[in-house]
DNA sequence: GATGGGCGCAATGTACACAAACTTCCGCCG
DNA sequence: CGGCGGAAGTTTGTGTACATTGCGCCCATC
């Protein structure tokens, strides 16, 4: 598994994350195998680990599908992002260390940078802020000390991100807003203030969720 | 994938919840292979797929080892449980359908009818609980109609139920408590409160949890 | 006697070949 | 003319053989 699977599997995932290969298109293991140059073997590993991380759906000797969100799951994942990096972030405040505010403070700072550097809408700025972001939400997971809550949220992260590249670049008013968000974040965890890491964070990826589709969810029962 | 890999991940899936492997035991493919009479092919396979559900981690390598729970990890589970399932509870309060209840009441039923059956301590009385407790649990996630929610939870069902077997019969006091509280979670659903369905279900589940280690967890923090 | 390096074995990683299954298309029958 | 059934082609599932890697033991040297 050391390299042709591995090979295998970041090219693929970048694919999909990149939109290289359409939502809900079916993946041919021998196509995908000698594109990459390994064997089908390599390329069947590779599938099963993006399956685990929902990249992809197998269906029983009927192929392999690029992950495909419709507007309504996508709202779903968001909300259980508010429930699962909030609850990490109220555990973060408790159990984080200065060197994790740090380490969130040099993302958010980059994040800064690179939207004063950047021109009125260069070409692939959109992905290097969502890296960046991305970033940003693992370094909080890792500083609430709980592996599995990581493990979980971390699965959620990725997938509304091709969707999300398909709504375009989103303005630099709404990212600005979203790392002054980080920003305060940042604030709150150095408070040590569980509650609001919690509000704040939920507040913060809510925010973030595309417009489609809000309704046909359940206010009343939003997740605390 | 359709024979034999499923039938390896079936029975090594059944090897890892009845503790017939320890925690933490290294699984070798071609020992696997030969015990099931597969080849190493359909065990790598359904390797894979164990480790998706975080049954066993694959070390690059190094080999395939079972799960392994600290009895802190098993605490977060179930607070992870707690706030997941009890979202679920609260979707279900509202997307439900009576057939849903009609389920969870068939299955609450037979587990009254196994607490009554059976003496005073019967073999295979806790595996028999457990697999009726877990579909009772199935029933409700998917009563919630999201299907994200439903996989991310069903993922946390299984893993503690090695750790809970080495606990042995909890008593047939906590058992028909539980039981209870199964019923109780029915009548809010059928009342459709969705705010009394998510405390219930979460007392339910915090009440489940085995009582070592319950602190160095956050109790102001806890899920909400 | 202890430590470091090299060699050998065992288990995993990869490739390829064969078998089973699903899909599609064409022909036949109603 | 339409629907159903079968056969061929394509794609996935499985098995086996080979390459690679990690690990431990043994021997040599200090």
């Amino acid at each position: 598994m050391t390299r042709a699977s591995t090979l295998a599997y970041d090219t693929v995932r970048q694919w999909i994350l990149d939109a290289e290969v359409r939502p809900g298109q079916r993946l041919i293991e021998e196509d995908v195998a000698q594109r990459i140059g390994v064997s089908r073997t390599s390329v069947r590993d590779c599938f099963r680990r993006l399956a685990a991380d929902g990249l992809v759906r197998t269906e029983s000797s009927r192929g392999t599908f690029v992950l495909d969100l419709g507007s309504a799951e996508v709202d779903e994942i968001f909300q259980l992002r508010a429930m699962l990096e909030g609850h990490a972030a109220s555990l973060a405040a408790v159990h984080g260390q200065p060197t994790d505010w740090d380490e969130m403070s040099r993302i958010a700072d980059a994040i800064d940078r690179l939207l004063d550097q950047a021109g009125p809408h260069e070409d692939g700025l959109l992905s290097r802020f969502q890296a960046l972001n991305t970033e940003f939400h693992q370094a909080l997971l890792r500083a609430s000390r709980s592996s599995r809550l990581q493990s979980l949220a971390k699965g959620l992260l990725d997938l509304p991100l091709v969707t999300l590249k398909q709504h375009g670049w989103p303005g630099e008013v709404r990212v600005r807003r979203s790392n002054q968000q980080h920003w305060e974040l940042i604030d709150a965890l150095k408070a040590r203030d569980p509650f609001l890491c919690r509000l704040r964070h939920q507040a913060h990826i809510l925010s973030a969720r595309p417009r489609a589709m809000v309704a046909q969810t359940v206010p009343a029962t939003a997740p605390m």
